[in-house]
DNA sequence: TGACATTGAGTGTTGCACCACCTATTTACC
DNA sequence: GGTAAATAGGTGGTGCAACACTCAATGTCA
């Protein structure tokens, strides 16, 4: 038996709540295809932020977003978007350009590079998904994404 | 509609697949659900991964743990379990102490105050869950860990 | 038109995540 | 018993997360 499966087993104690065992097995899970993608990025050099990033601005056409539009787009709450456009300016993957009806924002858009670089993710990306998920039953992953979007809206 | 409402239908596109379906709904929730404990937590100045540490510290018993014990343990890898117990001995939550047997290792232990700070917490964490995944039918809280897990263990 | 709130963007600071590297102690093995 | 490997812990540096704050441009309304 593996040291970390023995932790693993003396850690177990009973769970105060059912909501807290899901809550704790959601975090758990997420964290590991968050871990699994990240690797998948590793190589090319970008972090899972900038990556979403990446995949926003290439959805939202050429001519790109403001600073607003892709942090309301994001996953996950992001209040930095400056510092992470930043980055990633400097790295060669987006340009940013003053917009000249509304002096206050700045529009952000895809580089070629950028664009080169998250179109040639794809198929990695969409393997590394079919490896973790894939060896679920098409009708268990609905009650999945059902059961999750229940998780989110409590009123519906 | 409000805007953010409005912006998420704007940017819903058929998913190349179900598995990345399920993979986003699961990292936007766990995001929530994570949100929601943090801002349990701030009143108190702790951060997420210092109270998951203090629980773990808790459930150790009064001699404590080293530190790669106790990174074994965390939810999340974390390879920088040093600092974030600096901190903490900092804010006096936590005390540590070089082993005598085998001098590499350094046990860490709660202070008072830290097991006063984790015992305070637990109603209110337990209020939380139930908030964020009460709504939910025993059923289907027991559906979803099951689903979680058979994502987790592919093999099983 | 001028005071004032609102909105878009950026800055400063602190804590956290991650990797690579390092030191000290213990253990294994010849 | 002496050398090498393994183990426990720590350090430096960089990128990311979060909060509070500032600045500039726009909109509102007396």
């Amino acid at each position: 038996m593996p040291p970390s499966l023995r932790d693993e087993l003396r850690q177990r104690r009973p769970f105060t709540s059912r909501a807290e065992e899901a809550h704790l097995n959601l975090i758990r899970t997420a964290a590991i295809l968050s871990e699994g993608v990240e690797r998948v990025l590793k190589p090319v050099g970008i972090s899972l932020p900038q990556y979403n990033v990446l995949r926003i601005l290439r959805g939202a056409g050429d001519q790109g977003l403001c600073r607003n539009e892709l942090r309301d787009r994001l996953l996950t709450r992001m209040p930095d978007v400056t510092r992470l456009l930043d980055r990633m300016e400097d790295a060669g993957l987006v340009m940013r350009t003053r917009e000249t009806a509304d002096r206050r924002q700045v529009r952000t858009h895809l580089t070629p590079r950028g664009r080169e670089v998250v179109d040639g993710l794809d198929d990695a990306i969409a393997s590394e998904h079919q490896t973790r998920l894939g060896h679920l039953a098409d009708a268990d992953l609905t009650t999945l994404i059902t059961l999750l979007e229940t998780v989110r809206h409590p009123d519906a």
